[in-house]
DNA sequence: TTTGTGAATGAACACGTTTTCATTTTGTGA
DNA sequence: TCACAAAATGAAAACGTGTTCATTCACAAA
């Protein structure tokens, strides 16, 4: 008579729905499963049924019999970065209309993996596995998880891991830095600029490398000085602390690289509100990544694009390919990167 | 002989472990649930042998037996925000460290719920369910997924649901908008405001109407006039045109009232880039939620902080509650809100 | 030695589904 | 009408685990 008396109505079972509807189990499953043969009229009326019982297949169940969870991991080290919120709210949303669900796994800010949490994720046999932190070796996922599942390492450089697993048993999103940094540079070099800092990423960041790497060798080539490095993190706090210190312990510069767009914001705050200085005019200032955040009047960031559509297009292809066809051959995507122009340059 | 060969590798069973060790499937199952008894030498064995063959025990077998998935659902309309990302980030940070993984739903912007992605969650059985849009009647919620599962609704306001369900079967974490607000009136007063506008957050949000509620009633206990109400919807991009339009086609305001700690961005950057007027000297600007960017130097935003541990705390202690005692009544843990002074007042 | 108490043990069952396989029904052309 | 393929059907067997229950074991007290 009470709510709480209630309770114990556990969820309808197929069973239930079988006797209500004078059919067979057998047929119950059937129904909800499309490509199954069962006379159309019959399936009208166990839907029904199963409508009017409020019964939906137990995932659990359905699992343990066909091998797929219909579960796709997300492996996450901060979620409240613009740029990774943006990717699981993205991928979230397409794997969702594919009949997957995203399950969140969170590992600490250093990126440094606890063993006990891929076991753990293991436990709940996800279809499929993206890493978001790019400097979990793939070997360690490997490891740790059936080979069977597809892995996906997002963002990784093809030079750091051509060697690392002599047949790489994971799919890869691969982005090309060079084109949008050298669309940077020459703007830059346009502009005048001249003494040019790169803030760097976090330091096991292998995308924060590879940009680095990728100016150092785009500056050459245009016959510039090489940059001035400084550390960072990927936090607006640390770069507008590194910023300071290249102006105040430093002998300043006259454009800053950032490794990403909350970096380039810290620095740009820093010069700003902080040294006096004028962007763009005495400082120029780049971006990394085209968050939502950078078209922000108070920013108005110019910035390397790599396009959000593109990259998660691009996963979810990935992604459903491995589960239709899990011994096809390894697959890399390739993405390429453009430079946004806005406000901070000239 | 070829990687690919051994992907058939299915995962290690209980059985395998037991027959590695010499010892009945049972007792793997015990050396896995800690109060189980079970010979301490004897579980260490089994463990050893687990841990060389790499095995964990598969949830959905475990869910199927025991009833519970450990698995907390959390239906979140945009995983970009702010707002939600912090809450996401530290919800799963505290859940996984009790063993519960996160499952995540995206509905639509709009909040209008679509019914099958509701059944489809309830496919999966979570042992919980966090509804991040406050605006999903938790009769509705209740309807759908199944009387025993504990609801969390977030930041609903008592007087909209106190007639809604009779008996409320679910778990409730309520803000009190009060006491941040009347400090932001006061200091908004003190520094000679008189003309306020409320820019609002989306329609249906129920912490929206509870804050342009509060603020009236406020504004009418200090004999202040009633505030020009602007309509938003938490984001950048309409706070910055409804702010464009108060001032050009309106009669203007001396101070600003946001929803969300966004909208105010959105508002200062009109009034400061496209109106050329100075925030705090013309128009002084207050936000709401303190998320990370409020410090931000470009913005430094006077804001009505609700705090994050404490908001966490609360839910993952209801959580935990309910999860150990379903059968306990109905909770409803209440937040503070208090005023943070920074630079968009005075 | 006997009795009693609690821990340790394993066989059997249960959880809710899909899949296999053998059987029955339906539909089609001669 | 017959023959044959194709579609529809249900019984039974999985899937991998936790739990119940009756039994055995170890040890201390009488």
């Amino acid at each position: 008579m009470n709510d709480r008396a209630d309770k114990k109505a556990a969820r309808a079972t197929a069973d239930q729905v079988a006797r209500e509807a004078n059919v067979s189990r057998v047929a119950v499953s059937r129904a909800f499963n499309p490509n199954a043969s069962l006379k159309p009229e019959k399936r009208d009326r166990i839907l029904q049924v199963a409508r009017e019982l409020n019964y939906t297949p137990d995932m659990a169940a359905r699992s343990l019999v066909t091998g797929r969870s219909h579960l796709v991991g997300m492996i996450v080290p901060d979620v409240c970065s613009p740029w990774e919120s943006q990717e699981i709210d993205a991928l979230t949303t397409a794997l969702q209309a594919e009949g997957f669900a995203t399950l969140l796994f969170k590992v600490k800010a250093d990126f440094s993996m606890d063993p006990r949490l891929l076991t753990y994720m293991r436990g709940f046999n996800p279809d499929s596995v993206i890493a978001f932190t790019e400097n979990i070796l793939p070997d360690v996922l490997c490891g740790f998880l059936d080979r069977a599942v597809p892995i996906y390492v997002i963002y990784d450089d093809v030079k750091q891991f051509a060697g690392a697993a002599s047949g790489t048993l994971y799919d890869r999103l691969l982005v090309r830095q060079k084109n949008g940094i050298a669309q940077a540079v020459a703007l830059l070099q346009g502009y005048g600029a001249r003494r040019i800092a790169y803030l760097g990423g976090k330091a096991q960041s292998l995308a924060n490398a590879e940009r680095e790497r990728t100016l150092k060798e785009t500056l050459a080539e245009r016959g510039m000085d090489a940059p001035i490095v400084l550390a960072g993190d990927y936090t607006y706090d640390t770069a507008y602390q590194a910023t300071l210190d290249l102006f105040r312990i430093g002998d300043g510069a006259d454009a800053i690289f950032a490794a990403n767009d909350v970096g380039a914001f810290g620095a740009i705050d820093a010069l700003r509100h902080e040294l006096g200085l004028s962007v763009p005019d005495d400082v120029k200032v780049v971006g990394f990544d085209d968050i939502p955040q950078a078209h922000w009047k108070s920013y108005n960031l110019t910035t390397v694009r790599i396009d959000l559509d593109e990259r998660v297009r691009a996963l979810v292809r990935l992604i459903l390919m491995r589960l239709r066809a899990p011994d096809a051959e390894p697959l890399t995507e390739t993405l390429n990167t453009r430079l946004i122009v806005r406000g901070t340059v000239g």
